[in-house]
DNA sequence: GGGAGAATTGTAAACGTTTACAAAATCAAA
DNA sequence: TTTGATTTTGTAAACGTTTACAATTCTCCC
C-alpha cells in the first residue's frame, strides 16, 4: 500500500510524475480529463504520498511539540483537548513532552527542537533558568513557540501567549474568602521551582495586603502541585499554632488533597475550614463537599493557543506578542462557608 | 543551527560527506584521527542531522501512535506514562490519538496509519467493526501493533497484547462483594459499543451466575465510561424497584460518579450501597470514603506495551502472540460493607 | 490556417542523508 | 622494497517528493 510510489501512478496514469504531484497537491492546476486519469491510477495502485518525502522536501513535519508538567492534571487533559482539536482541525499531528515538574533547561528544550523536527512549540510548562539560550536558538532558528496559560517571566515576554488573567482570577478567589467573613486565609501554592502559580499567590498577596490581614509565617506552604504534596501541606497548616479558617489552592489537584486531609483529620469543610481551588476540573463538581474553585476555559486555551502557533508557523513570526486573555469565572459550590468562631 | 549540512561539516573537515555520516552513525568504522578531525568541525558548525532527511532516508520515523478513547481518564494517563517512559528509552516520540469513545473503524485506522507516517501502533481502545480490513491493510503494511489493557475480539487475537486478566479481576470483584454478604449486585459497565469493559461485565455475570444470584431486567446498566454517564446510571439504579445493595462499577472514574449520585440520593456509601471500582486510578484514594477497587499496574503495562511494539518494529512481526498476563489486585478501601438489611 | 498567448504538461534538479561499491591508504609478511 | 590483505576513505546513486523552467498543446481571434 504505501510502497507504491508517485511512479507508479504516473506510469499507469501515463503522465509525468509531476503531473501526478500536481493532481494530489494543486488540482485546478491540471485538465480535467487527466486530473480523471490520475485518480484512476491512484485509486487502483492505492497510492498515497510518501509522508516522509513530502516532510523532507517540504521542510515541514505538521508536528507540534507541547511541553507541560504533567498530563495527568486533568487541567491540563482539558487544555491537550483543545489543542487537539485545533492541530486536527489544521492538519497537525503533536506529541507530549513531559517535565514531570522538573524544570526545564534551555539546553534541553534545544535538544527537542533539533531532534524532534517540530514545526512548534507549545510552552505550557515553566523553564526555570529559561534565558538567553533560548531565545538565541529560536531566534537563530526563528522556531515558533507559544505559551499557554502560564506565568510569563520577562525573558519569554516576547513570545505570543493565551491565558487568563492568574492575578486578576486568584485576587477574585481571596476576595470571595474575606466576603464570607474570614480573616484567617491560608494558601497552598506549586513547585517553588515553578512560575506556574506564581501569579496566583501573588493575587493572593496583594489581596491580603489590601485587605490589612495578616499572613502568618507558615501559612503559605508547597502543595507540589499533587494531592500528596497538598495532603503533607495541609497537615501543616492543620498543625499549625494558628490555624487557619480558609486555605485557597492554587490548583484543584491540590485543593482535592486538601479536602481529604481535612476531613482525615476529623474536621469538617466547609464548617471548620473553607477550601477554594483553582482550575475547575471535572472532578471538582463530585468531590465531597462539591468544591468551589475558578473556572478556566481550558479547551478553549488549548484551541487558541493551538491557532496562534499555526499563525505563527504559517505567517513566520510578526514580532505580535500581546498575550491574548481569556475570562475566567468564580464557581460557587460548597466547600466555602463562613468561619466557625 | 539545524541549516547547516552535512556538506558544510565535511568541508570543514576536509573529508567526505560519507565519513562524516560514518562518524556520527559507526565511528568504529573510522579512524581516531579523522573522528577527531569531524567531531571538531561539527562543533564549531553547531551540526545535527537532519532527522526529516534521516526518517526519509532510513524509512524510519521513531514514530509511534497510541490509540486510546480519551487521555482524560487518569488510568489511561498513567499507561501512557508508562508508555512515554519505555518511548523515551527507545528513542521513540509518541503521537496520541483519542477516539473520544467513538468506535473507530479500519478504514480511520487505516487513514492515520499511511498518514501519520508512524513506525507503530498501540492500541488502547477497541475498534468495534474491526474485521478483515484491518488485517489485510497490516499484512500489507507489516505495520507493527500492539493491543493493551483492552479485550481481544477474536479478529485481534493474533496481535500481540499486554494485559490484566479482566474475566478473572471482574469475578475477583463480585465474589468480594458477595463474600461481604450482597445478594443483589447491580454493574455499570462501559459503552455499549465498545469492547473496554466486556470482559469485566462477563466476569461479573458468570460469578453471578455460579453463585445463583438472580441479575434482575435493568441491574446492568452503561455508563459511558464517564461521571456524568455513571450518575445517570446510578440513578436509574437506585429508582430500581429492587434497588440493589452494591454496585460493581467498569472503571473508578464511573465509580467516581456513582459515589456522588448515591450521596445526593440522600444515601450512604456503604451503609446503604456498597460500590466497587476497577483500574485504582489516584483519585480512589481520596473518595469520600475511599474507594474499594481492582488495582492495575498502568504504568508497567504501559512500559511493556511499548517494549513489545519495540519489538516488533526492530524484529520485524515474528508470529509470536502470546497475551502478555499482568497482575490485577482487589484493593480493600471503605466503600464497601456489608448490605444493610 | 496561422499565430499569439495562455494553459497544460514534461524534464530535471534539488532536498540531506545513507550506503554499495570502488579507490586509496595502511599494514604485515616476505 | 614488493606484494597481498585489510582497513579506511571517497564517489555516486538512491530514497520520493516538489517545483522552476522549458516544451508542448490548446484556445481564440484575425
Amino acid at each position: 500500500m504505501a510502497e507504491v510510489s508517485i511512479k507508479e501512478v504516473a506510469r499507469m496514469a501515463g503522465v509525468s510524475i509531476a503531473t501526478v504531484s500536481r493532481c494530489v497537491n494543486n488540482p485546478e492546476k491540471v485538465t480535467e480529463k487527466t486530473r480523471l486519469k490520475v485518480q484512476k491510477a491512484i485509486l487502483e495502485t492505492g497510492y498515497s504520498p510518501n509522508t516522509l518525502a513530502q516532510s523532507f522536501r517540504r521542510g515541514r513535519t505538521n508536528l507540534v511539540m507541547v511541553v507541560l508538567p504533567s498530563i495527568g492534571d486533568p487541567f491540563f487533559t482539558d487544555v491537550m483537548r483543545g489543542i487537539r482539536t485545533a492541530a486536527k482541525a489544521k492538519g497537525y499531528s503533536v506529541v507530549i513532552e513531559e517535565t514531570q515538574f522538573n524544570t526545564m533547561t534551555a539546553d534541553e528544550i534545544g535538544a527537542m527542537l533539533v531532534s524532534k523536527q517540530t514545526d512548534g512549540i507549545i510552552l505550557l510548562a515553566s523553564m526555570s533558568p529559561f534565558g538567553t539560550e533560548i531565545l538565541s536558538a529560536k531566534s537563530r532558528r526563528r522556531l515558533p513557540i507559544v505559551i499557554g496559560c502560564e506565568t510569563i517571566s520577562p525573558e519569554l515576554a516576547e513570545f505570543p501567549s493565551v491565558h487568563i488573567d492568574n492575578v486578576a482570577a486568584a485576587k477574585e478567589a481571596t476576595n470571595y474568602l474575606i466576603s464570607q467573613g474570614h480573616r484567617r486565609i491560608a494558601m497552598i501554592y506549586g513547585q517553588a521551582s515553578s512560575l506556574l502559580t506564581k501569579d496566583r499567590e501573588y493575587g493572593y498577596r496583594a489581596t491580603m495586603k489590601q485587605a490589612r490581614l495578616a499572613i502568618e509565617e507558615g501559612w503559605v506552604v508547597e502543595g507540589e502541585l499533587s494531592i500528596e504534596g497538598a495532603i503533607r501541606a495541609t497537615r501543616k497548616l492543620l498543625n499549625h499554632q494558628h490555624r487557619p479558617t480558609a486555605v485557597f489552592c492554587a490548583n484543584d489537584e491540590m485543593a482535592i488533597g486538601c479536602l481529604h486531609a481535612v476531613k482525615s483529620a476529623g474536621l469538617h469543610v466547609p464548617d471548620d475550614i473553607s477550601v477554594i481551588g483553582f482550575d475547575d476540573i471535572r472532578y471538582a463538581e463530585v468531590t465531597d463537599p462539591p468544591l468551589t474553585t475558578i473556572g478556566q476555559p481550558a479547551e478553549e486555551i488549548g484551541e487558541r493557543v493551538m491557532y496562534r502557533l499555526c499563525r505563527e508557523i504559517e505567517d513566520g513570526r510578526n514580532g505580535e506578542t500581546t498575550p491574548e486573555i481569556v475570562p475566567h469565572e468564580l464557581i460557587v459550590r460548597q466547600s466555602v462557608a463562613g468561619p466557625a468562631g
